[in-house]
DNA sequence: TTAGTTGCAAAGGCTTTGCACGCGC
DNA sequence: GCGCGTGCAAAGCCTTTGCAACTAA
């Protein structure tokens, strides 16, 4: 679940610079940063590095399955690393900050087979919004 | 659930032709028109009508709480009429097409409670993605 | 060597904004 | 008549694209 780098260079990705940086930005856990949130990032270890690189890399790492895109009410997309282990979003509706969660159940389960519409059904996709502690605390929003 | 235009009445809203129309082409089930569509269809009866009132319209109803932003993987948002009925989606990843579905049990009961960072929850979102009988047939997507 | 990646700058889609005019109440 | 709503056009934000130069393997 950690070393995205090395699960890239087993995948036999050219490893550039660029490439390396983002990987390196987006490890950890809780991380959901928006394009532009990685780009700044990325700046600080590599000046040079251009927004188009950033935008080409993540949606590359998006359609590999190695980050998830993430859309909660916000405008900006937001990518997240921890794509191995299934789980959900819990957003701050105050500042927007977001926890990885697990549900207790499987919440595919809970859609009846006469609510499908002859759909075949492949993904679900859970977001819980709600106050964090300091804004809950200090009033936000 | 429904005449929404008169829920408008109710709360004292200055009726407009603009927004009168705005509420006509809401009216029904299974809508989730972008911005840009609600303004399309709106032109078919009022012809100068700009897309900016269907910003400001659609934004006002938002946030009374008579019309729910819909955001799935696209880039535009929808709005759903139906807000007065707790519902979730079904979006279909070919054609985007999406279903308003009833789920079998609250899906705010499964965040268990170490899971709640210290949070205050108060909404869930679901979405099910899969593929509508027309895309599956068809091999769209 | 060479195919894939990068940076730049421009364009694109969706949405918001500023301001003068117009209209519902 | 007053004040809010409207239309227009321009700007804004986020993202994608075209193309020549570059570089990892």
């Amino acid at each position: 679940m950690s070393d995205l780098l090395q699960r890239l260079r087993d995948r036999g990705w050219r490893l550039t610079a660029q490439r390396r940086v983002i990987a390196e930005v987006l490890e950890g856990e809780h991380v959901h940063f928006t394009a532009d949130e990685v780009h700044a990032r990325a700046v600080e270890r590599l000046p040079e590095i251009s927004r188009a690189s950033v935008y080409n890399t993540l949606g590359e790492l998006v359609s590999i399955g190695e980050v998830v895109e993430v859309t909660t009410d916000g405008r900006a997309k937001r990518y997240d690393p921890n794509a191995h282990q299934p789980h959900q979003h819990l957003v701050c509706s105050g500042c927007g900050v977001i926890r990885d969660v697990h549900l207790s159940g499987d919440p595919m389960g809970a859609l009846p087979e006469g609510e499908r519409f002859g759909f075949s059904v492949s993904e679900v996709s859970v977001t819980y919004y709600g106050r964090c502690p300091a804004c809950a605390g200090a009033g936000v929003g």
